[in-house]
DNA sequence: AACTATTTATAAGA
DNA sequence: TTCTTATAAATAGTT
């Protein structure tokens, strides 16, 4: 009991561990570290999470603030738990896991995707679709947020296979 | 570049935080790296992952893998039914057909969403700008490019899908 | 399951 | 909101 030298922590590839028992090991670890997050943000944010994981040999876990059942609810009905604008109400018309696919493909072009993001951003920023805009600038916007669109309509590709790592893509699904 | 004395990373009291403004900056910086920690525990030990999270201001965000739907989908009708921490709350008995129906409603959307994205799809096809648009056409346009765009953003966190958003206009005082 | 060496995540600030 | 920095936490490789 003294020549205590371990490795630490090294660094680890974000790719799928081969090895099944350290795979298996990897999970419980990781598994109870983010259980621990999903329950503290809903603790500290008084946010509502649902949460389900399935381990490798497919045993489900879930978290639920205040349930389960009551977030996937509010989440397929678009009803937002806490303070809802009546417009967050009307968007969530839009939400598809269809439309979710796409736009998980577009992320995946990291590449061209950040830098398209980021002008995004900074276009969104800029004036939020005022009622005081004049024709003339509408049509400029539009313009521009229509040919960003083309750009990134133009990047989105298949994808099915990942990309290998740095934010941790997911070798099977989105991003 | 001298007297840079940050106080760096503090221990948090895990209670709720009063301080509305420190709670929505807090749940964006969480939010991302719980984001990121499910999609890390899915692509290191292909695991079936699904997050939901409401931000304080009812804001939805989520995250599936292979999908949101197939994960809860594979819940609602799992075999197994999950341990019971202080963290894993949610009894099996009764998520079933109540998830059943939540999942129906999630993919009922799907067509809304395909719709969305062929009208895009349509409208960068088509001539960049007419001119004998109104001002309220162009408006709505206007907003759906805008809503769209928004979405895209929100991936600019790799591992993250928001299917929801807020019109995008309201960015000011916001999380 | 324990134990560290390190890598990460972040609370405060700026 | 984005970047920085000091620290608290999480965790990979070992035992």
């Amino acid at each position: 009991m003294e020549g205590k030298k371990t490795k630490g922590r090294q660094r680890l590839p974000m790719e799928m561990i081969q090895n099944t028992a350290a795979r298996s090991v990897t999970f419980s670890k990781r598994k109870d570290g983010l259980f621990k997050k999903a329950s503290e943000l809903a603790t500290l944010c008084n946010a509502d999470v649902a949460l389900v994981a399935f381990s490798p040999s497919g045993r489900p876990f879930s978290f639920g603030s205040p349930s389960l059942r009551t977030v996937l609810n509010s989440f397929a009905h678009g009803a937002s738990p806490p303070p809802i604008d009546f417009i967050a109400q009307e968007a969530s018309s839009r939400r598809s896991q269809e439309l979710t696919n796409v736009l998980n493909d577009i992320a995946a072009e990291k590449e061209r995707g950040e830098e398209i993001v980021n002008q995004l951003q900074a276009e969104r920023t800029r004036a939020p679709l005022d009622d005081d805009l004049t024709l003339g600038q509408l049509k400029d916007k539009m313009e521009m947020l229509t040919k960003l669109l083309e750009q990134i309509q133009a990047h989105k590709e298949p994808m099915m296979d990942d990309v290998g790592d740095t934010h941790g893509v997911s070798s099977r699904n989105n991003v």
